[in-house]
DNA sequence: CATTAGCTACGAAGATATTCGTACAACAAT
DNA sequence: ATTGTTGTACGAATATCTTCGTAGCTAATG
């Protein structure tokens, strides 16, 4: 049984970051906020909040005339499928060069690194047993 | 000025993973190896890398009948470029959430942890000049 | 009650990505 | 010299993504 992949296209991203933030959103909401950014037309944005409905990405509340909408998938584990991806596809598989490589560039601040070796030493711990 | 964006597609990723591990080759040679994986007819290959010699991801040496192309972008600076793209989109901007997760997930080896502390340590190193 | 405003549905155009068939050139083998 | 093999070029079919116009419904406004 293969599990189902989650696969939204750049415009579904920007609108299920929205949802993820803003929690269940009507279409002209979603469209007020992606346009302060975008330029792009109500029906547009009302199209593609259908067409992720159609592909189970959106759930929808159809009840009263204004439908609802709310993400169908979670940000985690749409992060961590694009980010298993990204490692297979683009770091020969090796999530440490990732790693090594998102910490190279981004000068991360001495509180961030921290967070990192904590979360290091906890992930080690839990090894260990 | 806008530095130049590389965005290779899936297909055009692949293409570039093989060059980038085997240096320079034919289109035959690239599409014996991508054929062992995906099934594609040569023609399919050979149309591919020509785009992509026109769009500027492959260099190509026409100089005896049969081509012989290289990849024009560093394996560095496309993974540095996919991965600032993906922290932007998915994961808020914050190199650390990306950390944080793709160590999360894959249950990396001790060594492999040993060496992301190494590399913080010399992040930190450097950061205190 | 007629008009306007806001909403959904949907077809279709445009853009990009992917795939392949066919034509033609070069060269090797018979 | 004819034939088969291997290559490039290129047009075109297909698929997917993105965008928008238009039609039609409903509710509020005058």
């Amino acid at each position: 049984m293969t599990v189902k992949q989650i696969k939204p296209t750049e415009s579904e991203l920007e609108i299920l970051s929205i949802l993820w933030e803003k929690g269940p959103c009507t279409v002209r909401e979603v469209h007020d906020i992606l346009s302060a950014t975008k330029d792009a037309g109500y029906t547009t944005t009302l199209k593609l909040m259908q067409i992720m409905h159609d592909k189970d990405l959106l759930e929808r509340d159809t009840s009263s005339k204004t439908h609802v909408y709310k993400a169908a998938v979670s940000q985690e584990k749409t992060r961590q499928q694009l980010l298993n991806k990204m490692i297979d596809t683009v770091f020969g598989g090796s999530a440490t060069s990732l790693v090594m490589q998102a910490l190279g560039q981004h000068r991360s601040s001495e509180a961030e690194l921290e967070k990192i070796r904590e979360y290091l030493a906890e992930i080690e711990k839990q090894q260990k047993r």
